[in-house]
DNA sequence: GAGTTTGAAACT
DNA sequence: CAGTTTCAAACTC
C-alpha cells in the first residue's frame, strides 16, 4: 500500500518499501522550496547563467575548488563533485542536518532548475530513484564518505534555489528548509546499487559472527543498516558508523562493485526472468533449482557466465517442462491435438527464456566490445541455438509419445 | 526449532 | 588464481 508523504513544497508519493531508512518514491509533485547544505560542508551558489557545459562552480573560492573540485553539469543542471563531501563523522554540524543519506553514485539534482522549460509539475520517479531519508547523521557521513573519487555528487544550495524562485519563477518564495534532497537520481553505473537499496524488501538477518559487517549479511550487502534483525554483536548500525564505514571501504577495495546488484535486468525490475547474473553462479548440488542458487533465487536463467554443475535452470529445462506439461494435458491426448501439442511447447516461459538468453548474449557482446555486426551475429547464433533446443525437444517429445 | 546442506564471501 | 575455510541462508526432518 502506498503512502502519501507530504512535505511543504514537495509532495511525495512513497511506496511501501519504507523500511529502515529507505523510501521508494513513486511520484512527486513539485512546488518551489529549498534545501540547506551546512556551511562547513560546501557552499556554492547556483550560477545565474546555465550556458556553460562544464565550468567551475561559481562563487566557489579557489580553496573550495581545490578542496572539492567541481564542475557545473549543464545536462543535469547540477554541480558534479569529484571527491567526497562532508566526510568527517565527528563533524558536529551534521547532527543538525541529519536526515540525508546518499550512497555511492547518488546524484542530487538542483531540483527547481531542472524544471526550467518544463511546464509539467508532476514527474514520475524512475524505478531506481530511491530517496533515503530519516537516516542518521552518522549514516550521512558514512554514505557520503564511502563515495570515492570516481563517483560524482551534485548538490544545490538554498541560495541557488532562492535565486531561482525569485527570478525564474517570477515570484518570491519564503525559503523552507528540508533535510530531504528534492530529487535524487542515481548516477549511471550505480543505478543497480540503489535499486538494491530500495527495492529489496528488508528481511531480518540472523548473523552471529560477521557483526553484520561482511557481505555474508544480507542487510549489509543490500546497503542497509540492520533494523529489527535477530543478529548478534551487530555493528551495522548508527552506533558503529566508523566500523561500518571501514567495512564498506574494505568491501569496495576488494570489489568496487560489491554493493551493486548482481542481477542485470533488461526491464529494470529484478525477477522478471529477462536478466542475467553478472558473475554467474557456481552451484554444484542444487541443480540451480533451489534458492541456494542466486540465479534461481532472482528468477532468472543461468547463463554462460555460470560455472554451475548439472544445471537445470536454463532454457532446455523450460522447454522440457513445457513438453511434459502439454503431454500430460488431457486435451492433447488425441491425434487431433498432437500437432498442436508440439506447438504448445512454445509457452510464455519458453519465449521468456529465449528472450533471456538473447538479452544475455547481447549484453555479453556489449561487454566484450564487439561491433554491432558481430553482436548481431552472436545474438542470432544464440537464437539459432535456442530454436534448435526447442525443436529438438519438441521432436523428442513427439516421438516418445507416439 | 535443531540439524544439515548449500554456495557465496572471505581468507590463505 | 585456486583451494580452503567461514558464514548465514535455505532447506529438511
Amino acid at each position: 500500500m502506498d503512502e502519501e508523504n507530504t512535505f511543504p513544497g514537495l509532495v511525495y508519493s512513497c511506496g511501501k518499501d519504507l523500511i529502515g531508512s529507505s523510501v521508494v518514491p513513486l511520484s512527486y509533485t513539485y512546488t518551489p522550496f529549498s534545501i540547506e547544505i551546512p556551511n562547513d560542508c560546501i557552499n556554492i551558489s547556483h550560477p545565474s547563467s546555465l550556458h556553460h557545459q562544464h565550468s567551475p562552480a561559481p562563487h566557489a573560492t579557489s580553496e573550495d575548488q581545490r578542496a572539492c573540485p567541481s564542475v557545473w553539469d549543464h545536462d543535469f543542471n547540477t554541480y558534479c563533485f569529484s571527491r567526497p563531501l562532508c566526510c568527517d563523522p565527528s563533524s558536529s554540524h551534521l547532527s543538525q542536518y541529519p536526515p540525508v543519506c546518499y550512497s555511492d553514485g547518488l546524484r542530487l539534482q538542483a531540483s527547481p532548475h531542472q524544471f526550467l522549460g518544463h511546464t509539467t509539475a508532476s514527474h514520475t520517479w524512475t524505478p531506481g530513484g530511491a530517496v533515503q531519508y530519516d537516516a542518521s547523521s552518522a549514516e550521512l557521513c558514512d554514505a557520503v564518505a564511502s563515495l570515492n573519487s570516481e563517483y560524482t555528487q551534485i548538490f544545490s544550495t538554498r541560495e541557488s534555489i532562492r535565486q531561482h524562485n525569485q527570478t525564474d519563477l517570477g515570484h518570491s518564495v519564503q525559503p523552507t528548509f528540508y533535510p530531504v534532497p528534492p530529487d535524487i537520481e542515481i548516477v549511471g553505473q550505480h543505478k543497480d546499487l540503489m535499486r538494491s537499496f530500495s527495492e529489496k524488501s528488508k528481511k531480518p538477518c540472523h548473523c552471529t559472527k560477521s557483526q553484520c559487517l561482511k557481505l555474508y549479511c544480507d542487510c549489509f550487502a543490500n546497503g542497509e543498516m540492520c533494523s529489527d534483525c535477530d543478529c548478534i554483536n551487530c555493528c551495522n548500525n548508527v552506533e558503529h558508523a566508523t566500523d561500518r564505514y571501514r567495512a564498506i571501504k574494505t568491501c569496495l577495495d576488494r570489489n568496487p562493485e560489491a554493493f551493486r546488484s548482481k542481477i542485470h535486468s533488461s526491464s529494470g525490475v529484478e525477477g522478471d526472468a529477462k536478466g542475467s547474473h553478472t558473475r554467474g553462479c557456481n552451484c554444484k548440488s542444487s541443480g540451480c533449482l533451489k534458492n541456494y542458487c542466486e540465479c534461481y533465487k532472482a528468477k532468472i536463467m543461468c547463463s554462460s557466465m555460470c560455472k554451475c554443475v548439472s544445471c537445470n535452470n536454463y532454457i532446455r529445462s523450460v522447454v522440457k517442462e513445457s513438453a511434459v506439461e502439454t503431454s500430460s494435458h488431457p486435451d492433447y491426448s488425441n491425434t487431433h491435438h498432437r500437432t498442436k501439442s508440439s506447438v504448445s511447447c512454445i509457452t510464455d516461459a519458453v519465449v521468456e527464456a529465449t528472450c533471456s538468453c538473447l538479452l544475455a548474449q547481447a549484453e555479453q557482446a556489449e561487454k566484450e566490445g564487439l561491433s554491432e555486426v558481430q553482436a548481431e551475429r552472436a545474438t542470432l547464433e544464440e537464437f539459432g541455438y535456442c530454436l534448435a533446443q526447442i525443436v529438438h525437444y519438441m521432436f523428442k517429445h513427439t516421438h516418445t509419445h507416439r
